[in-house]
DNA sequence: TTTTTTCTGTTGCATAAGCTACATATTATG
DNA sequence: CATAATATGTAGCTTATGCAACAGAAAAAA
């Protein structure tokens, strides 16, 4: 399986006269889009980075997914209930492609090789999707909000290849991404370091374990 | 989008000769498979239950995904690390169907129907499979047991169209599910009755409230 | 620059939830 | 049928985590 197609390299190097898509830039702090019922849109994060969020009736808010580059979203991937208002918003400036995923499934008939390319390689980018959210349910699955931090550390570190790395979130909403309070998980993060488990220089984490 | 593709009809009613595919049946208790690294197998589940479960190193058991009729599994969908043992457990009588993904993915030289209808119908069922994720993530990141109760039972109630239904879990497997201890939820589950939220007699759970 | 806003780090207190243990009920199995 | 195995229901004790509140640091805005 190719799982390593990018598709940003691909939107620039191919052409794309394609009137099923929509190109926008947004900048930080910018809605990209809530989430509709039926309107089953599928976005490409071509640049930039944004968090899934959702607040709920209690008021926590909760970071669904973080989304960096190359990353889908959209309500194709998600029931919409009237219980959850889900919103996407631009973290830094944000470069966005919109599908409607009914009309990006055919194949084009402006002969857009872009488009065309994207279908071809949609059954992985989705498969990299569903591993991605399999990954985050193990994460949530964690008894502990130590357990939890030190999975996220890990999933960091490897994909980072190195046991030193910065934090792709701030603490802030790295616990609303934990699903944990705030101040509990800097508590524990303390913790932590007390037990020489990880250090922490700002923004850098550097795991000390084996 | 056309998600109400069910495959048992389409398996027995559509030809399949192909060399692609092994169909197995286990009975209770046995287990289907387990997550191997690189296999990337594609299971398709096409009667009775089954549970994907994960042992951790602190011997807690997750239930990851309660399967029934028709749901997808296999190690497609999970990138398979040294901490995590993933193995699919028989809930009842399971029939499964097993292909290899990269070699199912190609069109078939036997001219297998249901080989090339399941080909043509895996983006959706796919995307079905995503929404079912994400829904499991928004359970676990449901704060408090109660919380993650009652979300359970609205989601099951939803479905079933109804206030009233029947547990597809043992109380014993729910805590596994909602990665709660089961003491802890079955005092939640008293406390939710003595609120007169809600009812349950024996395996069956009525919703009093609006 | 100054001012404002957001983020980080920390504490005390209250409570939800984990752990252990056990008794009873229900379901499998010889 | 009898017996074993598993599931359910409950309680006491302990601990982890949520909540509220605040001070200082850092970042953004004026």
């Amino acid at each position: 399986m190719n799982r390593d197609f990018n598709i940003e390299n691909f939107y620039y190097n191919f052409s794309c006269n394609c009137n099923k898509v929509q190109k926008k830039t947004f900048s930080k702090g910018q809605i990209i889009t809530t989430y509709i019922q039926k309107r089953n849109q599928l976005c490409i994060l071509l640049r930039g980075n944004a968090d899934l969020v959702r607040y709920d009736l209690n008021g926590n808010r909760t970071i669904v997914e973080h989304l960096s580059k190359n990353a889908l979203f959209g309500e194709v991937f998600y029931k919409v209930t009237t219980n959850n208002e889900l919103l996407v918003e631009a973290k830094s400036k944000c470069t966005v492609l919109f599908y409607i995923y009914n009309q990006l499934k055919e194949p084009c008939t402006h002969g857009c090789e872009f488009h065309n390319t994207l279908v071809e390689h949609l059954p992985e980018l989705i498969l990299d999707k569903i591993t991605e959210l399999n990954t985050r349910i193990e994460l949530l699955t964690q008894r502990t909000t130590r357990d939890k931090l030190l999975m996220y550390f890990s999933l960091i570190s490897t994909r980072k290849l190195s046991k030193t790395f910065e934090l792709p979130l701030s603490l802030t909403d790295l616990a609303d991404y934990l699903s944990v309070d705030r101040s509990a998980m800097m508590r524990e993060l303390k913790l932590l370091k007390e037990d020489k488990m990880v250090d922490k220089i700002g923004n850098r984490i550097i795991l000390l374990y084996e």
